[in-house]
DNA sequence: ATGCCTGCAAAATATTTGCATGTAA
DNA sequence: TTACATGCAAATATTTTGCAGGCAT
């Protein structure tokens, strides 16, 4: 019952300490999918991710990943505190990769998510959360459209 | 006091003029369903609504509509301007009955949407929406749980 | 009478889960 | 070795839609 561990070549940027430390942090093991996962997740700054658009991107680049542990890696992640759910209007669940308070354009007939440049968004008199509750965050949502979508009837 | 309220389903209240007003706005059919669906939404003040919220009330008020006219009713009332889709997390879609600007609590362990009073939330130094866009609305989602959710693990 | 509506069921879409196998530690 | 993770497919959940009959106007 000998496996034989191949090191493959490729396995170098999967295996970046950056991503490892991020799994050793939740207490997930390091597979491959989720390194991969972390990878596409955190090495090029703020994005917005669904489901479906971060499958496609690890088929391109061949990475290992079936689309449920796409669904169990999001949701773990986001429920560790990794990723954070971005409340939008449609049906797919969006994430955000940036945990911190930042806020959202959502483009309505585009179902499209778009970073409010940080600091622009000032939120003020918050209200005391309800009784034995206590606030987990903050989201703004500035909901946009097409100026031309008003067609003068 | 043990009072009886044997209200008639069919009672004049689905039919009072309120609702016919609202329907006649958007140019939609004042149909059984879609009054009872309007009487439903808007004779109690500010509230929030699912589907499913809405066939169970309706069931248990014996009124006239089946899911799928629920979802078509929900929708065409929110693209006509009469309700406003609450941006949130779950996979649900829940609707408010107050189109105007307020703004939301959102305990993610039950799932559940309760107003924020109204003049509580200032929010300030909005940006402008990207280049040939026009902002929509304004919604901030606190997003709350029980303190006692967090245990000390 | 006409055309919009409804209810039902099936389809479409989004997400979770059972289970056998694979793998990190 | 052992517990946890993955992949696949089936199960859920949510919402839409085709169509035949119904109802508002």
């Amino acid at each position: 019952m000998t496996a034989e561990r191949t090191e493959n070549p490729q396995d170098a940027s999967l295996s970046r300490r950056p991503a490892r430390d991020l799994l050793a942090v939740t207490g997930l093991r390091a597979t491959q999918q989720r390194l991969a996962l972390t990878t596409l997740l955190f090495d090029r700054g703020d994005r917005h991710v669904s489901v479906e658009t971060l499958h496609d991107e690890m088929v391109r680049a061949g990475a290992p990943g079936s689309i449920s542990s796409i669904y169990r890696g999001l949701r773990d992640f986001s429920d560790m505190g990794l990723l954070r759910r971005v409340p939008v209007y449609g049906s797919t669940t969006w994430y955000d990769t940036q945990t911190g308070h930042h806020h959202h354009f959502y483009a309505v007939d585009e179902d499209r998510l778009m970073d409010v440049p940080a600091n622009c968004i000032t939120v003020q008199d918050l209200p005391p959360p309800p009784e034995g509750y206590e606030l987990v965050s903050v989201d703004v949502l500035l909901r946009i459209r097409r100026k031309e979508d008003r067609q003068a009837a």
